[in-house]
DNA sequence: AATGAATGAGCGTTCATTCAT
DNA sequence: GATGAATGAACGCTCATTCAT
């Protein structure tokens, strides 16, 4: 907790927005050092090159996303049905206001980056399995899947909210989040 | 169909191909020249801008998707059933191989240029309308749906659909979108 | 001889002035730039990297040299022995004034770039095999040389003439030059 | 001896051995600094420059050829016609395998620095002075030179050497040396 | 004394675009 | 119309050095 380290979560922080809404390719170290009014000299000593930085920043998107979806909603001690719910009603919390036109941190750098490299890919990847996991052991625990299909059905609850928060930044409205999940619900509870 | 034209075109097929692999942003003018071995007058001869050039590649991912997927599936007249199911196998053999990698071309675009350029964000915008409606009108034709729900329903599967691509590509595995295929069919047909 | 190609040997000759006072290390790309009052955009139009400049001056050093010292002197239709003799009085020429402080452009660039760089020492490797091989055909025609001995005794004349401008540089005169020439001309012509 | 002074040497030490391997310009203080796994601030606290360093380095390099070359051989008590061979030996020796690739600290500095650093310069002068002065006096002593020519003959032979370590360095390989010595030994002892 | 953090000018190179013919 | 030449701002990154403790 040094000053050392406040500095480099510093940087990473305001990259992350700032990646968050352009785009990894699109936004120059120059774009950061400006968001942030850092010197390019600091920048490089905590970061050895940009894409160390863009790997810093997933990380943090991660462990952001761990707290808060997974361990925060899916492992608590409610009811399992609840927990589904409350992690359905907390996408849609989500994704309003700008947060909307900026999409999910995880499906942008997904599609941005997986065909070409694969420290980002990988990364996303292994996410999407922790969440898929958690996932399936609540649908379980709901006795919304069995055993043998939990996974996948997890799987494709979670593609389907990936997609439709592409669908919504298209059209720069939550609405797609929302029909999406209507749906999502009918078919779990029904 | 003069040399204008055709030169036109080529160029125009090639940077396609270059832009649904490494995204409108990092691909540069130059790797269209090399790739097509096109000299820079040429291309800046039929194209203003690099921005002018990536509206003419989305409107050919657009009229290349409306014949196949619109006119050449969902507008023919086989029976409403058989169109969807066609159009949900016509997914998967879409992307199979290289193109699980790839993803798809307008989810990709989607995610990259909404945000701040309203002229690619229109035009993906509007493709995704005319499927979801060419879509919806097959649904009720199938009975699948009430004229109240079809639409949002066509919007819910289409937007599935692009999150089980943008799954395949981080797993690099063709695998999420027969799966999602498959609640989808699941849910339509149970 | 368009005018592509003059702008492009103009660049050259600029730069080979440049390189022979710095070195081509030291010598930053704007130097060049500065030194001819060229656009950063037409360099890179011209040469892909600063190496392949590099290379450049170098031929063009050696075209240089073949023209002057190999053409226009050990080949010439005067006498074997009036051939040497104006070799060496030729090299006394070269380095007077600001070059003697430059040094030779060729035993300049061996030291700087013969360990790492492969592309510069074999182009200067066979400028010295080349200069020998005209050297020693003269050696053997003034009869200072046998077949057996006068490749060798070429290659030693160069590399004491090449030690000389060594020595002239860290002196800053060109008396060593001088003396070596001196000692050269009393163990050939005693 | 104590601790300050021993990491200072340990930098110069570690640093000649880059210095005479990629020259002083193209040594970063980067470089020395992760070659020796120094913390920048140590670095700079023992030197105010990189250029402080540099002629510590050209210093440590005229100690050794000091102690090795003029006091260890040059200024023995053997008779002065061994002393000169035995120069002759050790020059062949001292650019064996992967010294020849090296060359000569003083003849690479000698032709990187000269013309536009005094103090390196500077050094590198007295230094080829102080041995032209011992190898002078040698030569007297042998009786292979008067005392009018014994210090312009001396300076020959060392110049000879340089230019031959120059050539072995662009050849890579130790022949040059090699014939150098062969017609040097020619000359003095036929 | 001793050192990691910070600095900003400069590096070689690429960028999308405009010029000149 | 058609094109290679030219442009200079911006790119990611390294540089030798100074700061702060």
């Amino acid at each position: 907790m040094n000053k050392g380290t406040l500095a480099k979560e510093e940087i990473v922080s305001i990259a992350a927005d700032v990646i968050r809404s352009k785009g990894y390719q699109a936004t120059s170290v120059n774009d950061i050092l400006v968001a942030g009014d850092i010197g390019k000299g600091k920048f490089f000593h905590y970061f050895k090159t940009k894409h160390d930085l863009g790997i810093a920043v997933v990380d943090r998107y991660i462990d952001t996303w761990k707290t808060n979806m997974i361990e925060g909603i899916l492992q608590t001690d409610s009811s399992a049905d609840l927990r589904i719910q409350h992690m359905l009603e907390e996408t849609i919390e989500s994704f309003q206001d700008s947060n909307v036109r900026k999409g999910c941190p995880f499906g942008n750098l997904a599609i941005e980056m997986s065909e070409h490299d694969a420290s980002f890919r990988k990364r996303i990847e292994s996410f999407f399995h922790e969440w898929a996991l958690a996932l399936s052991e609540t649908l379980m625990e709901a006795e919304l899947a069995t055993p043998k299909d939990a996974y996948e059905y997890a799987e494709h609850i979670i593609s389907s909210i990936e997609g439709s928060i592409l669908m919504a930044k298209v059209k720069q409205t939550s609405k797609p989040i929302e029909n999406t999940i209507f749906h999502l619900k009918k078919t779990l509870f029904h």
